[in-house]
DNA sequence: ACAGCTTTGTTCAAATTCGAACAACAAGGT
DNA sequence: ACCTTGTTGTTCGAATTTGAACAAAGCTGT
């Protein structure tokens, strides 16, 4: 062990605080969405890209917005459509693509689950830092979204 | 909506990251790990946690250490166990307990892993951060995980 | 018009995850 | 000893995820 370069204690230690606080962080979400709205996280990202595209997606492009593959994404767009909270559209102009369109009742889940849902990102992710401690965390993702872009596929916040 | 205070531009976009960050070197983690040497990333975790612990851990600290329930744990072990890298005893003093105890095969298999492991994490977390973005990043997570802590199950490196 | 290659979305099987229910055991008080 | 309560792991069913394989369209150059 030790042929290039370890990690260092601090990089390690950094690492699984990621990793512990991404985990735990997306199972309380997860759980507060069940609870307030009956979504799963999965379901309430592609809600959320959804109106924040204007309403309309294909599959392709909200399965890259909702990062996850484009059969989770069938999968799950068939649960919202079921629930009557997304349509699906054939797409004029070209037979092979499928539109997601979010409908009227998924709107107003989306607004109903959103309230509760930046409540928990707020008392969990923002406050419990200081300012400072935040600004850093927030350029440190930041760069570590971008560093991610180059060697792969696209990442992070569509901006 | 925005009853109480909502999330600023800045500090839904940092969560962002955050999700897709996490999601993506998931995902590129287990991808490397399952190449290189056959283990899941949960698996991976679990001979880690085992080996940082002295080689044996109970049912329930261990899944506690490698952030997963005791079912989920039940069925990861008995996959290591059917591939000989982890010993299932009983434990002394307390007939309910199950020790998971770690083989040599495991112990070389973690050591096969762990280099790749660590080059990944390396290449993907750590480089591509300047050192002042990953000094921020790094007391952003510290402090989040000591967040997380006080209003929940206990999180992040055990230190 | 056509052959060849790419893209789109779905289907399928396999793997995994979780929580609830459960049985076995431990611990404490009476 | 006994009853009550708390722990420990497992089992079970349901939900979800992913990649590979696939059919149906598009697109390109000839």
């Amino acid at each position: 062990m030790g042929n290039v370069r370890d990690l260092t204690e601090r990089e390690l230690e950094t690492w699984r605080g990621f990793l512990a606080a991404s985990t735990l962080l997306t199972r309380r979400v997860e759980q507060r969405l069940k609870d307030d709205a009956g979504l799963s996280h999965a379901q309430y990202e592609v809600l959320a890209r959804l109106a924040a595209a204007g309403g309309c997606l294909r599959m392709t492009e909200l399965a890259g917005a909702a990062l996850t593959s484009k059969s989770g994404l069938t999968y799950q767009v068939a649960r919202l459509a079921e629930a009557g909270l997304v349509d699906r559209r054939s797409c004029a102009g070209d037979d092979r693509g499928v539109l997601a369109f979010l409908t009227d009742r998924g709107r107003a889940a989306l607004r109903a689950a959103a309230e509760g849902y930046s409540a928990l990102v707020r008392a969990e992710f923002v406050d419990g830092l200081t300012e400072e401690q935040f600004s850093g965390l927030r350029k440190g993702i930041q760069a570590l979204c971008a560093h991610l872009d180059n060697a792969g596929e696209p990442v992070g916040p569509p901006a």
